[in-house]
DNA sequence: CTCAATGCAAAATGTTTGCATAATG
DNA sequence: CATTATGCAAACATTTTGCATTGAG
């Protein structure tokens, strides 16, 4: 089960890397060993990261990297567009790799934090909003336990 | 304008102080003048207040509370659901009271940070969400620029 | 070979904790 | 008067910055 599973991933993760670093060098930033193995990282992984997780898997890859380089990239990364930030209200900022190619919401666990997408928003409709506020953007999050962690415990 | 604006304000502010004061008892929180004050500071602004905010005005008033205090208290508050607490991108953790009487969203100036209630709720939908995630919650905002703050720059 | 990226150390920020003192119920 | 809340100081966690060195283009 888990070869062809894995199989099947490895050519989206190849592609979703090679999105990231294709970014990166568009927006005149070098491709440096640890930017692949962060693109690596978030291509390989559904779920929201904090900095601490990042830093863990990268220095299993690069014993030397140092914390202060993985926040600079997560930043800009951000900054950027490939990565979303999201702040839990317990667990602090973390992050995950972006869809850029269409407008969607999250559907979130919040045990495991593994996330899925779902088109619809709730902006079509035609709100009747107080105020006269101009709007600029929305945030509309579900939060549950994934199918996995109901069954788990 | 000033005047009954105030006027007209002023009840509600001590409804909702008393409200505030009433729940902390009930929850077996002693009533002290800092807590008073911090209800007071609750009641009579509209938007989110950093930490940092809520110290400054509490210290216009005992000019000897200390950070940890206004922590606590928060901490406190937001437990027992006097206060919500809300994380923005940019500008960390602030909180405001909490309107504990119905279920609604809001809608945020990004400027002033002034909010507003709106009873729409996208959840009241059929959904069709992906995954078979059992839903415990959601979030749902609207960033915009209120009516004051488009006309005063 | 040049300039950007890294690692290190140290600082700045935001939040929490332990404990003696003060104040509430 | 018993017990909780406060202020102080110090600890802690997280994120940011300055600078010499390394490495990508």
């Amino acid at each position: 089960m888990a070869d062809n599973h894995d199989h099947a991933h490895s050519h989206r993760h190849n592609h979703l890397v090679e999105d990231m670093l294709a970014t990166m060098s568009r927006n005149g930033w070098r491709i440096t060993e640890q930017r692949k193995t962060l693109a690596k990282i978030f291509a390989e992984q559904d779920g929201y990261l904090s900095p601490k997780d990042v830093y863990d898997q990268m220095s299993a890859e690069y014993p030397s990297v140092s914390f202060d380089t993985v926040y600079r990239n997560l930043r800009m990364l951000s900054e950027m567009g490939v990565l979303e930030q999201f702040y839990f209200m317990e667990g602090g900022l973390k992050f995950k790799g972006s869809c850029l190619s269409h407008h969607h919401h999250h559907l979130i666990c919040v045990n495991c934090e593994k996330t899925m997408t779902f088109d619809y928003c709730p902006m079509e409709q035609s709100l009747e909003l107080p105020g006269n506020y101009k709007i600029l953007n929305h945030r509309f999050e579900i939060y549950g336990v994934c199918d996995q962690c109901q069954n788990q415990s």
